[in-house]
DNA sequence: GCCTATGAATAAGA
DNA sequence: TCTTATTCATAGGC
């Protein structure tokens, strides 16, 4: 029974609690959304929000094995064997392992992309063709590179996992630093 | 006045066409719930949707000054003058440098975590056996104690490891809106 | 695309 | 947190 009008338009929040109280409560939506989204459909969907505090969280829809699953969730039925266990337990270091040598090669990538990126930045007169020639045509091919990225890397830890269909969901996120871009678009 | 009743659970939608206006509609729904979502608090969202016929889209709410939104969508007033355009470009600028800098920062936090992390499991001969030998080639009692000293690893890596690098265990304690429960989280 | 009946999300209040 | 009144998204028709 609410006393006071619900909330109208749009607007931003001033106060402060029940900014954030809304915060939770809509990203809670916003991923249930997602969920069912990809249920529904094929679709698979990576997110990362930043909340005003510079906290993260991400939501994206796993792959993964749903026994796998059931055994790192503490689901698995008693009876199961523990090789079964010891399967999963390997698999997860030398997932992690792997991973610790992609992090490395992509690091040294984009590191030495990002100098690249400076140094041009910062040597650049024509601005205007920057933007343009940027945040128009760039966002969208290093979204789409990115993501084919990360989808490569995770192909090839299937391809040594013979059980596991596919990798842990989280390896499907995007980093936090992921390019801003012009609010909505499709490509390729 | 719908005639057929309204589809009941989350489950997948076998018929083609419906399938895809459904993802159309609520791929919609998402990026406003998302957009409403960043104009009530501060938050910022990236989200990129892969539908089932691998074709991708994105959305994201751009954190630039709203003479920059105005200008990237194409919504700029024709007569501006070049020094608001110039206004435009400083900023955008200013943003990726910004961008740029965080990044390095974080690289080199996660080069360090990762080293740590190489160097740990590498230092632990006995588990490197475990891991590059098979699980066949164990005995029964081995693998009783591989089993015990892994998870024991597997809790202190949770408990160190940045979220993206965090083992799926945690997933146990997120809701699962389906059969394999997507990867939620929060960091930092 | 647009229109409604219906179910789901959620803002306030407790 | 939970509850409930209300708004909002959306499935099904066109």
């Amino acid at each position: 029974m609410p006393r006071k009008a619900r909330r109208s338009g749009v607007k931003f929040i001033e106060d402060e609690g029940n900014r954030s109280l809304t915060f939770f409560k809509r990203r809670s939506g916003l991923f249930k959304a997602a969920s069912d989204l990809s249920a529904l459909t094929i679709a698979r969907v990576v997110m990362v929000l930043e909340c005003e505090n510079e906290r993260f969280s991400s939501f994206s829809t796993p792959k993964a094995d749903p026994i796998v699953d059931a055994f790192l969730s503490g689901d698995a039925p008693p009876e199961s064997d523990t090789t079964e266990k010891q399967k999963v337990v390997i698999i997860n270091l030398q997932n992690e392992l792997f991973q610790l040598e992609k992090d490395k090669v992509m690091e040294d990538k984009r590191k030495k992309e990002n100098m690249l990126r400076t140094k041009e930045i910062q040597e650049t007169s024509r601005m205007a063709k920057y933007v343009y020639g940027k945040v128009e045509d760039l966002d969208a091919t290093e979204l789409n590179e990115m993501y084919h990225e990360l989808s490569r890397i995770e192909q090839e830890i299937n391809d040594r996992l013979p059980w596991w269909r596919s990798m842990p969901s989280n390896v499907a996120t995007l980093p936090k630093y992921f390019p801003y871009a012009p609010s909505q678009m499709s490509f390729q």
